[in-house]
DNA sequence: TATAGCTGTCATTTT
DNA sequence: GTAAAATGACAGCTA
């Protein structure tokens, strides 16, 4: 939990830096709806982030560059690899140890002694205690109760009660507050130092309303000093980045920050302590009052109409996770990375993965899902978005996170493999879980970005299972398309001439012999009449006859489009024909009729010569008949192939009769037809493997993309329950000049683009006042 | 026998 | 304008 506390509160905290830094006000309504409107379409619109369309615009508003369609992948892919990076960098600014231990020594002094934490009397913090030894130490009880068990890993009663004075119960502000209600005179006159340097940024001193100022003069110390040049100012800021950082880590690692320290239960601190604390973590001056940048009145806008809010800390529960996590986040994107090349690589991924997702649908129905690291992922836009500065909304949303978080498992199962025994789940889930257990009403409400989510993800499985049934790899496909490149269309290989099927149709025309095929020609009238005679004439001389073999009609048909390219297709496994597109095979001996065939051949027509003959002229194409019938003096193969020079040439070197030259143009432009028929069907083919091809190519890269939102979002989540930590800390450890919290649901906290954070009424024109702070409704208690 | 697929052919269009 | 190529449509054949 203190993990969590800390990973979130520190994130949290660079990330509105970052924003102040690069000159953008903190106003999280208008920067989410004005500042980055992709972020915001992701974060409040899944309408529009959820549509393709809206997500390929985000990703091509973020690159800043239109995306060449024949680059896609690439330029996508470090694209995406960038904003990745830049997004987890957010995170990754690291809180200076020795500012935090020198920190931590002052708690020690205060809280962990005195404020009792009997629970672990022999921790110490020392300068040498790391962020992580500390977030090991369970926290006093006072700030936060026991750390240790993940049921209670985060006591809620006590957060709620320390923000949750706001709560129209109140029955759990007496307890909560605890020491906060012993207030003392130093305490208050803390307070007002503190305001003190408000007043002195611009903001009306009647603006603050308390009454006990006794100690005017203590305040010209603090004023004075943080009254000093602009250029000290800017570089207090870092130092206030730092000590904010130090000084939030240690609020949220249960141990009091000094306002904590001061106002809440401390009595063991003198004020001049007190002052030089205060010195120490906000040098930078009146600046420093709410160094946590965290403003939003739109969005906690619900806590208004929801007054009752529970100012539990829901989110501190996932903080044990925090190192890991980002460790873990890691490994995860570089894991989606690998699977990204893989996956355009072979299927064989995407197999996997489809039946692991499988298997990841399945356990999101069970009550206790083993939730990898991708189930962690998802995030719920439409509902974390107010959970951000909506406390009441969180009670409503843990529930909710964690059936999302089940949801993104789609992918993540070989990745649990991949880091063994880690269970993310636990890392992600159970601190949540344990939370939701403690925040009574909780109902799981609808998550329209669930809804939505689930269906991209069960979108991208459909995809996948259509890959893996498919059964068609994109190495294949190429392997294929290449082939079919090669052999496609109109570049024919002159070994495998056009000509030869004609001429083994004139071969195998040549034993043609029987009355059935003189028969036919009468009856196409084409030719004219031919006698059996005639026919078996023009066998002998064209001498064609020898060694055929019914067989041959088949190998005559064999296409060298060898059909063996499309194995790959399960779609044409039924396809079995032997094309006989442009077969060379009869030419051989349709020219050179003396050629011998096989020994099996030969003998086999040796015994049925007529039969043979018969299947022969069966097999025959009509043109090749009625060429033999017609005594033409060469074969079809020239007829149809010669140039036309050339095949003019040939026919003025013959006497042919008008009949035959009919029946000549006739066979050539049948024959030219024929191939131009054959490679026509072979492109229709080739152009459906094609398109087949490149749905499978959107598909991958859909469901890329899917992965890649996957990772915004989460990072986007992550980001945003970062604030929401942070502010729900800086509420808690608010209080006013009686020592009351500020109720979340009526405050709200503003960042200045100076980097000043001020707390503001909801609803009040605080902002657009700039840095002066308005204090209404102090007394309000509920 | 019905059906699907292949093949050849024709008519037409395109190059 | 012609030849070649491409293509849709149809029919025959085969499994």
């Amino acid at each position: 939990m203190l993990y969590l506390k800390k990973y979130f509160t520190e994130g949290l905290i660079q990330f509105t830096i970052l924003l102040s830094l690069i000159g953008v006000r903190v106003d999280v309504d208008t920067y989410l709806s004005n500042q980055l409107p992709p972020l915001r379409e992701i974060i409040l619109g899944p309408s529009s982030a959820y549509t393709q369309t809206q997500f390929h615009n985000l990703r091509n508003t973020l690159d800043g560059y239109g995306i060449h369609p024949k680059s896609v992948d690439l330029d996508q892919f470090f694209t995406t690899r960038r904003l990745l990076n830049e997004v987890r960098q957010l995170d990754r600014l690291s809180v200076p140890s020795t500012e935090l231990n020198t920190w931590l020594v002052h708690r020690d002094s205060e809280t962990v002694v005195s404020a009792g934490s009997q629970s672990n009397p022999g921790i110490t913090l020392d300068n040498g205690a790391s962020l992580e030894d500390i977030n090991n130490i369970e926290a006093t009880p006072a700030m936060r109760g026991g750390g240790g068990a993940p049921e209670s890993t985060y006591d809620l009663n006590a957060a709620d009660s320390s923000l949750g004075a706001v709560a129209p119960e109140g029955n759990q502000e007496q307890s909560s507050r605890g020491g906060n209600d012993d207030l003392t005179k130093e305490d208050i006159d803390l307070i007002d130092i503190l305001w003190r340097q408000d007043i002195d940024l611009g903001a009306g001193r009647e603006v603050f309303s308390y009454s006990n100022r006794q100690k005017d003069t203590e305040e010209e110390k603090p004023n004075t000093q943080h009254s000093k040049d602009v250029s000290e100012e800017q570089e207090s800021w870092r130092n206030g980045i730092n000590l904010q950082g130090s000084q939030l880590v240690d609020g949220e690692t249960g141990e009091s920050i000094p306002e904590q320290v001061v106002l809440g239960s401390q009595t063991s601190l003198s004020l001049q302590e007190c002052l030089r604390l205060l010195e120490a973590t906000f040098p930078f001056g009146e600046e420093a009052e709410f160094p946590v940048p965290v403003s939003n009145q739109e969005v906690s806008a619900p806590n208004e109409e929801v007054p009752s809010t529970s100012q539990g800390l829901p989110l501190a529960p996932q903080l044990p996770a925090a190192e890991p996590q980002l460790d873990l986040e890691q490994q995860w994107q570089d894991i989606m990375a690998i699977m990204e090349l893989q996956a355009m690589e072979v299927n064989n991924t995407s197999v996997q993965i489809v039946s692991n997702t499988g298997s990841a649908r399945n356990r999101t129905a069970e009550p206790n899902p083993d939730v990898s690291l991708h189930q962690a992922s998802l995030p719920s836009c439409s509902q974390d978005f107010p959970q951000i500065f909506g406390p009441q909304l969180e009670s409503v949303s843990v529930a909710p996170r964690t059936s999302l978080l089940r949801l993104s498992s789609s992918n993540s199962t070989n990745i649990n493999s991949t880091f063994g025994a880690t269970n993310l789940t636990g890392v992600f889930l159970s601190p949540v879980n344990s939370s939701s257990n403690n925040i009574t009403a909780t109902p799981n409400l609808p998550d329209p970005f669930t809804t939505l989510l689930e269906e991209s993800m069960l979108d991208e499985i459909s995809l996948l299972d259509l890959a893996m049934e498919e059964g068609f790899s994109q190495a294949q496909a190429s392997q294929l398309e290449d082939e079919l490149d090669s052999d496609s269309g109109l570049s024919l290989d002159s070994s495998h001439s056009p000509a030869s099927p004609s001429s083994s149709e004139t071969s195998c025309s040549s034993a043609a012999s029987s009355s059935s095929t003189s028969a036919n020609f009468s009856e196409e009238g084409a030719v004219g009449y031919s006698t059996d005679s005639e026919v078996a004439a023009a066998e002998t001389e064209e001498g064609a006859v020898g060694g055929y073999q019914p067989e041959y009609s088949k190998l005559c048909r064999m296409s060298f489009q060898d059909l063996s390219q499309f194995h790959g297709l399960p779609q044409l496994n039924s396809i079995n024909h032997n094309h006989t597109y442009n077969v060379p095979l009869s030419s051989a001996f349709s020219e050179h009729p003396d050629l011998p065939l096989s020994a099996g051949k030969k003998s086999s027509r040796d015994k049925k010569l007529q039969p043979s003959q018969d299947l022969l002229d069966k097999h025959a194409s009509r043109d090749e008949r009625r060429a033999r019938a017609m005594k033409i003096p060469f074969s079809n193969d020239k007829i149809i192939n010669l140039p036309v020079e050339e095949f003019n040439e040939l026919l003025a070197k013959h006497h042919l009769s008008e009949a035959q030259l009919a029946l000549i143009r006739d066979i050539r432009r049948r024959g030219k037809n024929k191939m131009a028929a054959q490679n026509c069907r072979k492109r229709k083919l080739e152009t459906i493997i094609n398109l087949e091809q490149g749905v499978q190519n959107l598909r991958r890269d859909k469901a890329r993309l899917l992965k890649e939102k996957m990772e915004f979002i989460r990072s986007i989540r992550q980001l945003k329950q970062k604030m929401q930590s942070l502010c729900q800390e800086v509420f808690s450890q608010l209080r006013d000049e009686e020592g009351r919290p500020y109720p979340p649901s009526e405050y709200c906290l503003q960042y200045g683009t100076d980097g000043s954070v001020l707390i503001t009424p909801r609803g009040g024109t605080a902002a657009q006042q700039g840095r002066k702070p308005e204090k209404k409704q102090k007394d309000k208690k509920k």
